[in-house]
DNA sequence: CATGGATATGCGGATATGCGTATATCCGTC
DNA sequence: GACGGATATACGCATATCCGCATATCCATG
């Protein structure tokens, strides 16, 4: 993981906003990114996927559903940076519509 | 100053090593990039300006030369994501380069 | 005001990126 | 094995990005 390629995906808002809802440790499945973020599914599905071939997430199929975490190989520096901007991006809506979503899979599938 | 475009500005190398120069305060002319980086200086005098039109760098003219150093409005997040990737970041061989550059201006120009 | 060093910019081309729409694939259930 | 929900991908388009080269601008000095 080079800090390029990494600043590199965190450079578009799908991306940095899937990856700080991974950031405590937190698996969430496709749809449930699709619905708290508000954005088409092929859209979503196409960023995890960019994430996943940089080796930013790591995917599990679970059933129909695959859970994407951040990568357990992610070095430091890079949670480092992910905890340094939390606190000035607000998540709260994001969280809030997670929190209300119906039908939603399973919670805390960790 | 929010995070999507901070990411941008560094998900370039040219640009994310500019940063990484300047991170201690430092503040250093056109010239001495140039010369550091070793890049045309077309290159680093545009990926400069960008950095100043975006608020991450801040620049400053004395006489022939133009300074540049982290803008004193960057917020503290954003010094905290410099910090976080310096380590991951080898710049010994960019300060050497600086370091032993011959007609450099003037040293520690602060 | 001519000169030269330092810096900035205009321009065109190559490539990368992000998107929407449509469709394919994969999986559990019946 | 047909069906439906969840996810992934193919395709084409629009736009952004990065670059090199050439040239313009700015400034100190003579």
């Amino acid at each position: 993981m080079n800090p390029e390629r990494f600043f590199k995906a965190l450079a578009d808002r799908t991306r940095l906003q899937c990856l700080l809802l991974l950031r405590d440790g937190r698996a969430l499945c496709v749809c449930e990114f699709v619905h708290a973020l508000a954005l088409p599914q092929p859209r979503i599905s196409r960023h995890l996927g960019s994430l996943r071939d940089q080796g930013v997430v790591s995917d599990e199929r679970r059933g129909q559903w695959v859970y994407y975490r951040l990568s357990p190989d992610l070095p430091d520096w890079a949670c480092e940076v992910l905890d340094a901007v939390a606190p000035a991006h607000s998540l709260g809506e994001l969280n809030e519509r997670l929190a209300t979503m119906p039908n939603r899979p399973q919670v805390a599938c960790d």
